[in-house]
DNA sequence: ACCTGAACACCGTTCAAGT
DNA sequence: ACCTGAACACCGTTCAAGT
């Protein structure tokens, strides 16, 4: 990534998440992000107010190849692939992903995915204002289960400490293919649950 | 808080959590916290490994009012007042609420809770593998509940903002009442949701 | 008017020097 | 042996000085 002409806020994005993929969200600092476009620091706030929007298009950017099937799919098939095709895009990037579930949907992208979700929910009948609580809570599922996977970051060793107390508990069940904090599976059993309970709300 | 004889972790942990109260998270710092408790900032690493390490601490000091009902109360309401108790010790703290919320609840009111958790979970009648997963779900619910919290930081204005985006959505739904991103409302809203599901997973 | 980089006010942590 | 604080290798951002 060698100096090309203009610096575009496009350039800036794409080097920070080549940075964060490599070395974590942590190396995403205004000065190494400069560094490895090989501009002067202060070049960047020329084309972002400060860091956090940086970072906020950086999050935005992982999320480009989300797939919403759109309305001919049924919407509990249609929220299913949303919820999973964010969480795949993010797990793309492991060194940031939970930095990518965290911030809040405000970039293109994040509102197109979003705007999907609620139409999903929409169609699956519940009122419109539980609609909004069901996104938000939605969300909330994509954003911790990142932040505790297993592949996402450092906190590893730490969240598999909290499956191994849990197993541990009196009565806990027998079987070690449990320590599984921020898997695949631990998300999709999340997700049935809440599928589970919009389900029961709308036909209550 | 004058420096009073000898240096406790107590003591340290007290100062940070006050530092955390008044000025946020970030002002958290080793250097800060020495500051306001009169000591070298090298002392510190007496008693804590490092920073994270104080930081936890500092999140399960935060937990140590909230309290598990017990086995004697029906499974569905000892959930709902051990997760409603995590959720208000942290909005003690507004300025570290998320930060509480989003470490692993490894310490020792992190674990005793969590057991009470596992042990509702377990009498609602879940397989023994899936009250892990449930257990999961449910932390993750509360750590990204307190993390979108208006009262939790300074990350309300944007997710406001997402509140806003959804609500203007095609077809959402009228009145302004709904700008409730981390909300009692909401929290309570996601809950029933998981609830209502364990519910159908156990019925099942 | 635009751009640059020195400077400010911070970090967590290491480690050599003191007692 | 214990403790301290100087020093290292960083931060985000401001702002004065250059072009």
């Amino acid at each position: 990534m060698a100096r090309s002409g203009r610096l575009t806020p496009a350039a800036i994005v794409t080097a920070a998440l080549r940075l964060g993929d490599r070395e974590g969200a942590e190396a995403m600092s205004m000065r190494r992000i400069a560094a490895a476009i090989e501009c002067d620091p202060m070049a960047l706030y020329r084309h972002f107010t400060n860091r956090e929007a940086l970072l906020d298009a950086v999050a935005d950017a992982a999320l480009t190849d989300a797939q919403d099937p759109g309305p001919d799919t049924p919407w509990s098939e249609r929220l299913h692939t949303i919820m999973a095709a964010i969480r795949s895009s993010a797990l793309r990037h492991p060194g940031i992903a939970a930095h990518i579930a965290a911030r809040p949907p405000l970039g293109e992208n994040g509102r197109r995915l979003g705007a999907g979700i609620f139409a999903a929910l929409t169609e699956a009948g519940l009122a419109p204002p539980d609609v909004v609580r069901a996104s938000q809570t939605l969300i909330a599922h994509l954003a911790a289960a990142l932040a505790m996977s297993v592949r996402a970051g450092r906190r590893d060793a730490r969240w598999e400490q909290v499956s191994q107390t849990i197993t541990q508990s009196p009565g806990a069940p027998p079987g070690e293919h449990l320590f599984i904090v921020g898997s695949d599976e631990q998300f999709e059993y999340g997700l049935r649950l809440l599928v589970n309970g919009i389900r029961a709300e709308a036909a209550g």
